[in-house]
DNA sequence: AGTCTACTGTGATATTAGTCACACCTAAAT
DNA sequence: ATTTAGGTGTGACTAATATCACAGTAGACT
């Protein structure tokens, strides 16, 4: 992990609410904000540890995880750059429920939390973006939640393949940097099933 | 539905979030808050409206669902007042994805919603606790999403009855007004699955 | 080239839960 | 008091999916 200063102004990868940051605004967050390098496979932060910064990923593919019964992991979902990570165990409680794991080699930004409420304290805009990809956020939960009790593995899978194209990589050919049993994972199933509907395109 | 006047200063059933308003904000607020009293039964909001107003339960026991395949119900929530409804669907987008049910006679009140996102610029507090309000029911989906998944169904008949017990009614006895058949669609099984788990206690 | 190791494909079997069918029970309506 | 309707309990059957077992494949390292 390298570290390196940083400048916000300058940045080619904002967020969608850091473009509405004043000149400013992106001053008090270049101050606190450092830029690190993650190898594949790293975790970047781990399930059950306490909230220290905001971060922040540039760019790059990520699993967003957490361990189920006899440690079996769920994943919720891939994400792909430009994001910040795990705004709801910053703002509901101070734990961290998620891992999250780099798929790629990625960059991300720790940011301090106080100066990103501050943020959101003196920019109202700024804060009207990140409820709205909270919102967002809790939307596609629902709707997986509604996927997963009401279709069988091979819809499920049909959707899973569907989201990766539509919202983690925004085009209709990727390649897919996760192994079958990462899919099961996905879609709660087992390794064997998803083979099978594989199988069966 | 009966609609009345309204000073919420002195309201007894204020949320955790407007507690915070000073009284210029609650003065703001009386002004386009209405009150509606529903009847047991009643549909309060319905899936697919475009959003209006934001919606407060001051008292009453509500079913937050969504239709899935053949029309099948998905209860993700029962709400037990104070609550501000739809919220996702306020900011995600402008369609509400819910369908809100009265399990009980139940007051609401309708709030313009521009007066609301005044009263989040003008607040900074105030907008605090919607989004903490908003995060704790995203980790809530991640967690019945994981559980819907990993566990059979006698263990989320479990967790849906501690969920009645410790989130909804905040007491150890409670009579709930569920049919089999809505404790069936809220755990996501058939409604014989589930007499057959209550029966076993 | 040879040996690991992680990943994949597929058959056989076991388990789980959904579906269908029907009887019973209670409260409200006539 | 009888009828009706919505809710409940339970058996028999069936479909879906998990689990186990094992063989095959491809890439990384020596």
């Amino acid at each position: 992990m390298i570290k390196q200063g940083n400048n916000c102004r300058i940045c080619q990868e904002k967020s969608c609410a850091s473009k509405v940051l004043n000149l400013e605004n992106l001053d008090i967050l270049s101050g606190s904000c450092s830029t690190v390098q993650i190898s594949k496979g790293e975790t970047i932060l781990h399930e059950g540890s306490l909230t220290s910064h905001v971060i922040y990923l540039r760019n790059g593919l990520i699993k967003e995880t957490m361990k189920g019964i006899d440690s079996k992991e769920q994943i919720f979902k891939i994400i792909n750059g430009k994001t910040y990570l795990g705004m709801s165990s910053l703002f509901g409680d101070t734990i961290n429920h998620f891992s999250y794991k780099a798929l790629s080699d990625l960059t991300v930004c720790h940011i301090e939390i106080n100066t990103f409420k501050k943020l959101m304290h003196s920019n109202a805009e700024f804060t009207y973006k990140i409820m709205s990809s909270l919102c967002k956020d809790n939307l596609h939960s629902y709707d997986k939640l509604l996927k997963q009790g009401q279709k069988k593995i091979f819809g499920r899978l049909a959707d899973a393949l569907l989201y990766f194209s539509e919202d983690v990589f925004e085009s209709q050919k990727f390649r897919l940097p996760l192994t079958q049993q990462e899919i099961a994972n996905f879609i709660g199933t087992s390794r064997e099933s998803t083979a099978r509907g594989l199988s069966n395109f």
